[in-house]
DNA sequence: GGATACCCTTTACC
DNA sequence: ACGGGTAAAGGGTATCC
């Protein structure tokens, strides 16, 4: 039979000793579709150098004679091929090397440590991704299929009858074809008694489709709403649950935090219970893999935790501070979760059951939304990179940048580089970090008439103009070859090498390159979700790419191809603001790719000459652009010292948009009301171009301090705890507070921000930690601190540079009339 | 016991 | 375990006299 097929959810199954691919998707009428196709499983023997005919069949004839017994399971190579092949960009002679089941290939490679055999590879990528890989069956991608229709068939073991679809088809061809598909999303998100997982009940559920919203819940409200649907108790309410998903029957079950929390707690429960949860289109539980962090797969429906898509491929461009449903909802949708306050479902009046459900419904509305929104994202990445879309939503970025490696091998004849095993990746970790990038130390001071130039995806122009990769890396010196900058090792001073050949990663990292510039034009034209997806999704995949070399885990990873980007990186950036301070545009500042200077009495067309000439002497796809030019620019001293402060500026440009970096005012773990106060500042100096102004200001918040005016909500500092708090060498504040919510009973857990304030203390003691107060305790705060610890430090350098020395304002040495403020 | 250098920790920039 | 190094800064801790 022939029809459409859009593939969603990769899985594989073993029959009569072979694998097959299961992957769900839908046909262009909606219909639920399951497809089964099988490839050849192999894996590439890498023979040594200068091998004679006769020795290359020996081993062949070793090859094909390897029978092994695994765990009871019969198995032995099956055929073998001689080719010739690539591997990190040199010619190899490779015996491919078949089996019957892909989970053998590493068995049988162990097998074979003949002298004759340099290198085994290409065993090690899964499943799914080697079946991608040979049928070029695509994630998100329409086709047209033809296949058997298998209809209680006993071929596999009668899957066709144990899965719910509509159709199971065992694949024959397939055509890409042009189809819009929109999925079809099941938001949901549960309420709990407590937050420990499955620790105690679950009170509700809600679920949000399309045209469909639901609370399901075995609490009962005064007043019944319109999307409550109530059950007898909670071994009713996961039944439900299982039933109302799968006659939703969604592609995506959506979920935030649902990885670490909604997915698992569901699981715990219904253990507990000894209910049954076959949410599975096989009828099997939801599946919960333990690493790092917990990741939950259900069968034939792909789960997604947003959060974590959102923390990949997202989080680096984003305002938000955390990425709570809350605060990125309000990013993002302009919504926000609804008001309740927690309490234990024994606690909750008749009345207020309603709120609650609202609560949990409108928090899968907004998933729901979110999921929409980072959709064409999922979409894009997915169809990119091409790796199943449970995948892509879970991965980082060197995943990300690996897997478009893999996919892409095939056009460079290349045979895949293997990961590193424990062993290397410690041995790579122990060899130490590179010495990173050049920041120039910023006069401070209040400036006027400034321009900057940045360097364009500097580190990954330089990979392609300068061929640097773990395959073009050269052992020694050779006579027409890429030498990177002098590299200061210890006392030494080395240099690394690279072919002039152009190696398969700096040209695949050129192709990317320049689709990002392609897509990034289409977006600009036709500005839409779509082109800003894709343009996205290349802007990462090109940002990463230097990551990904230095990254121990990575296929690819080179130390010394790391060290000489970043040695190029360093040159680039030094070179260019000695051209600018020579052609008279005093430099101000610089931070790796970027450069601050002064036009000082020249035009803007002065400075873009200047850029023109700039760019004619870089070579390859090295490229400056011109960032800006701005009215005004506040670079301050580091405290108590003399010298420029690195990565903390602020600029205002001639439309009179600010842009302040690094400053506290962005920096999450100030208070609120330093953080306003200092924003506030930084943006009147940056307008008036003198301090009069804010000094009126700060005068008037150090007053409401002194006045106890202040609100509690603005003195709060929030700190993360990044680690559990056993760990902690330094007993500093905010382990403090986290310690005093344990005691309290209040759910604090790695990763949390911690709330608290400083208040005044009757005891001698100096430590900070000492004053520590959480936020619903109502002792007085600490007036001192907040002045000389929390404002003083976020203003005072910025009136230094007007020569104001608050110090001694406060202790009445220059102005009398000022040392009352204190 | 107070000053100070250093370490630990978080968060930012690019 | 799942991109990197550079930098500012506060607060705790160790060490000195």
């Amino acid at each position: 039979m022939k029809t459409t097929f859009i593939p969603i959810d990769y899985n594989y199954f073993d029959w009569q000793g072979r694998n097959y691919a299961k992957i769900i998707g839908r046909d262009k009428d909606g219909k639920r579709i399951c497809v089964i196709d099988s490839c050849e499983v192999y894996f590439w023997a890498i023979l040594k150098e200068n091998l004679t005919t006769k020795e290359i069949e020996k081993v062949l004839d070793k090859i094909n004679s390897i029978q092994l017994d695994v765990k009871g399971r019969q198995t032995k190579v099956e055929k073998t091929e001689l080719h010739d092949k690539n591997f990190l960009g040199k010619k190899v002679t490779a015996i491919k090397i078949y089996a019957t089941n892909y989970k053998d290939l590493h068995d049988i490679a162990s097998k074979l440590d003949f002298p004759e055999i340099e290198k085994r590879r290409g065993y090690d990528l899964g499943y799914i991704t080697h079946y991608i890989i040979e049928k070029k069956l695509y994630p998100l991608i329409p086709y047209e299929i033809e296949g058997e229709m298998l209809n209680n068939s006993l071929e596999f073991g009668g899957i066709d009858s144990a899965l719910e679809v509509d159709f199971c088809i065992k694949l024959e061809s397939k055509k890409e074809i042009e189809k819009k598909f929109s999925p079809r999303v099941l938001a949901y998100d549960i309420e709990t008694d407590e937050l420990q997982l499955g620790k105690g009940e679950i009170l509700m559920i809600s679920l949000v489709g399309e045209n469909y919203k639901k609370v399901l819940t075995w609490k009962k409200s005064k007043e019944k709403p319109s999307f409550i649907e109530y059950v007898k108790d909670e071994e009713e309410l996961l039944e439900k649950f299982v039933k109302e998903v799968k006659e939703y029957s969604p592609d995506f079950l959506v979920g935030y935090f649902s990885d670490g929390f909604d997915l698992p707690y569901i699981k715990a429960r219904a253990e507990k219970l000894k209910v049954k949860i076959p949410l599975g289109l096989d009828g099997s539980q939801p599946k919960l893999n333990r690493g790092k962090e917990l990741i939950g797969r259900i069968d034939g429906i792909v789960h997604i935790d947003l959060l974590k898509f959102i923390r990949t491929a997202y989080a680096q461009y984003m305002q938000s501070e955390t990425l709570t449903l809350n605060e990125v909802a309000k990013e993002f949708l302009g919504d926000t979760k609804k008001d309740f306050k927690f309490k234990h479902s024994s606690e909750i009046n008749e009345d207020e059951w309603e709120n609650y459900f609202e609560y949990n419904l409108h928090d899968s509305v907004l998933t729901k939304q979110l999921f929409e929104k980072f959709w064409p994202d999922l979409l894009e990445f997915t169809k990119t990179i091409k790796e199943p879309v449970f995948e892509i939503s879970r991965a980082g970025l060197s995943k990300y940048t690996e897997s478009y490696i893999l996919h892409n091998l095939e056009k460079y004849n290349e045979i895949p580089e293997k990961k590193p095993g424990m062993n290397e990746s410690e041995e790579r970790k122990t060899t130490g970090s590179v010495k990173g990038a050049f920041v120039y130390e910023p006069k401070p001071g209040l400036f006027e008439n400034i321009g900057m130039f940045d360097f364009t995806s500097m580190h990954t122009s330089i990979i392609i103009t300068h061929n640097i990769s773990k395959g073009t890396l050269l052992e020694k010196k050779e006579k027409d070859c890429i030498e990177s900058p002098e590299i200061e090792v210890g006392k030494k001073k080395i240099k690394y090498y690279f072919s002039k050949e152009k190696g398969f990663f700096p040209e695949l990292l050129k192709e990317i390159f320049e689709k990002r510039k392609k897509f990034k034009e289409e977006y600009k034209k036709n500005p839409n979700p779509i082109t800003k997806a894709r343009s996205n999704a290349f802007k990462v995949l090109s940002a990463s790419a230097h990551g990904y070399i230095g990254f121990f885990g990575a296929r690819y990873y080179s130390h010394e191809a790391s060290a000489s980007i970043l040695a190029f990186v360093r040159k680039y950036n030094i070179e260019t603001i000695e051209k600018t301070q020579k052609a008279d545009f005093p430099v101000i500042y610089g931070d790796t790719d970027s450069i601050a200077y002064l036009l000082n009495g020249k035009t803007k067309q002065d400075a873009k000459d200047f850029l023109k000439k700039l760019n004619n002497e870089l070579p390859g796809v090295m490229h400056l652009e011109l960032e800006g030019f701005f009215k005004r620019g506040l670079w301050v001293t580091t405290r108590g010292k003399t010298t420029g402060a690195k990565k903390k500026y602020a600029l205002i440009d001639e439309e009179g948009i600010i842009k302040i970096r690094g400053f506290e005012t962005v920096r999450r773990d100030w208070c609120t009301l330093s953080r306003n106060l200092q924003n506030k500042i930084i943006r009147q100096i940056l307008n008036d171009g003198n301090e009069k102004k804010a000094l009126e200001m700060l005068k008037e918040v150090i007053e409401k301090i002194k006045n106890r005016e202040v609100k509690k909500e603005d003195l709060i500092v929030r700190t993360q705890l990044k680690k559990p708090i056993s760990e902690y060498v330094a007993i500093s504040p905010h382990v403090i507070a986290a310690k005093k919510m344990k005691e309290r009973e209040i759910p604090v857990a790695q990763g949390d921000l911690i709330e608290y304030y400083l208040a005044e203390t009757n005891t001698k003691s100096k430590l900070v930690r000492d004053k520590v107060k959480l936020p619903d305790e109502t002792a007085p705060y600490d007036i001192t601190y907040y002045l000389e610890k929390q404002i003083l430090p976020a203003v005072e350098n910025i009136f230094q540079v007007f020569n104001i020395n608050l110090k001694d304002m406060i202790e009445g040495k220059k102005q009398e009339n000022l040392s009352k403020w204190f």
